[in-house]
DNA sequence: GGGCCAAATTGATGGCGATCAATTCGCTGC
DNA sequence: GCAGCGAATTGATCGCCATCAATTTGGCCC
């Protein structure tokens, strides 16, 4: 981020990294700097946390940061570019779980299996924080306010799962997942009206489960509306209560 | 269901009621058994967490156990009967997000926004084990096995969460859902073949993400197919291979 | 047993989005 | 600049499932 800041004017909206952080603060930006802020900066729990971070990466745009079976032993905050996951069936037909951002968490759904049930894939160059599991789980145990996080990373998750499970239209789904990546990038820093996807239309099309020529339509519609700005990966969005409105019934209020 | 009894052997399913526990052993059908057992029976930490527990119910038919909003104070586990769990949108259609049987837990979805997220409704009497969350999560610290157990069920309701949202056709749909029914119940000690539908056609429906009409169109299609047998709300599954099959993609092998 | 109402089934029709097909766009390497 | 290739867009057609409508079934109270 500090890197970034001497760029300038080249730069139209904040290059998603979530990395301000050395050895005495944790990054900012990161899932975990609010757990980190509730037991205060300098108690021996927060080097505790610091010391059972590894910094991993990083992976170019099409890696792997793990693969479906893969033994459980850690989870990965993303600290710059992005990442989806997915499973693959029998046939190799790929299926998108979920795009994370930097500052968010992947691998929370292998601990039950305790093997990883999905594969993660960088969607750009990507770095990661890696928290062995067990030292972390060890520590939540010491540590009310990290196990508190724990579970509600925990159960944010499950409550966003369940959104993308209802019968929505296309356009609904569409302007749903605008609206929560915007909501995302503004809850790390970024712009919420003007980010980059880091994803292909197909990814798209298969996170939403629609086809990509579907995608595309879609958000032909929505430029022609005046709803969005597009043009390549480059979205604005100009209307966010137009947007909101058509992603209606999203669980009115929720997260 | 006690009335039903009286009926002589028109009963051929053992009742689903996980209640064989006191104030020494817990129930054995119940989520939380493992975390009892790994501690082993005696300890301290065992009756610690029975000291938590309050049974509450019976809740009749229809009748609400938490709803939307309702401050998040506790978990329930399922004692006996089934609960749908269900969001409501502001045009007041619902949406039917899952189905628990008697062993299984509902409320981990609250954590997060500290407030239920959704609506729990009784299927047909059901009673449940209430834990108080934050002396469970107090205790979660003090016992590692509990800890353990509490992030594997909210792992696996991530995991379970994100199979719903696949793009499956109506056969596949339900075929799935038949098989987990009975995987489910099988786990509980159940019988995983033949068992009596708690929900009507319309939740299944709903849960499904399908209309009501199809539904019944394709539960009469599987049963001349011979996969199944359904008379009202008995079911039996005749050919659990053919329903794998059918319900192929679904993640070839998680969960 | 009879009447009432909701749930379930069965049939006919239509719409949304998938699929197939044809360009066009945009990036990479030479 | 140009060839080459995958990604994205745009258009035409088809199929699954929702919707509307009509019975039929089952549960419940009198």
């Amino acid at each position: 981020m500090s890197a970034e800041k001497s760029h300038g004017q080249l730069i139209h909206w904040r290059n998603p990294i979530a990395d301000d952080g050395d050895e005495i603060h944790f990054c900012s930006t990161c899932a975990f700097a609010d757990a980190c802020l509730s037991v205060g900066y300098g108690k021996p729990e927060l080097s505790d946390l610091h010391c059972l971070v590894e910094h991993v990466g990083p992976y170019r745009q099409g890696a792997h940061i793990f693969r479906t079976g893969d033994p459980f032993r850690a989870i990965y905050a993303v600290r710059a570019g992005a990442v989806k996951t997915c499973v693959v069936d029998k046939e190799g037909r790929e299926q998108v779980l979920g795009f994370y951002l930097p500052g968010e968490v992947i691998g929370l759904n292998a601990i039950y299996p305790d093997r990883f049930p999905c594969e993660a894939v960088a969607l750009e160059s990507a770095q990661f924080c890696r928290f062995s599991f067990p030292a972390m789980s060890a520590l939540a145990g010491r540590m009310p306010a990290l196990q508190q996080h724990l579970f509600r990373l925990l159960s944010r998750e499950l409550g966003s799962a369940r959104l993308l499970a209802g019968d929505y239209s296309a356009d609904e789904r569409m302007a749903a997942f605008l609206i929560d990546l915007g909501d995302r990038y503004e809850a790390r820093g970024f712009s919420g009206v003007h980010f980059r996807l880091s994803m292909a239309r197909s990814d798209i099309a298969n996170y939403l489960r629609l086809a990509a020529e579907t995608v595309s339509r879609v958000l032909g519609r929505f430029r022609s509306q005046g709803l969005i700005d597009i043009e390549g990966r480059a979205v604005t969005l100009r209307d966010r209560a137009g947007l909101q409105c058509l992603a209606r019934s999203s669980v009115a209020g929720l997260s």
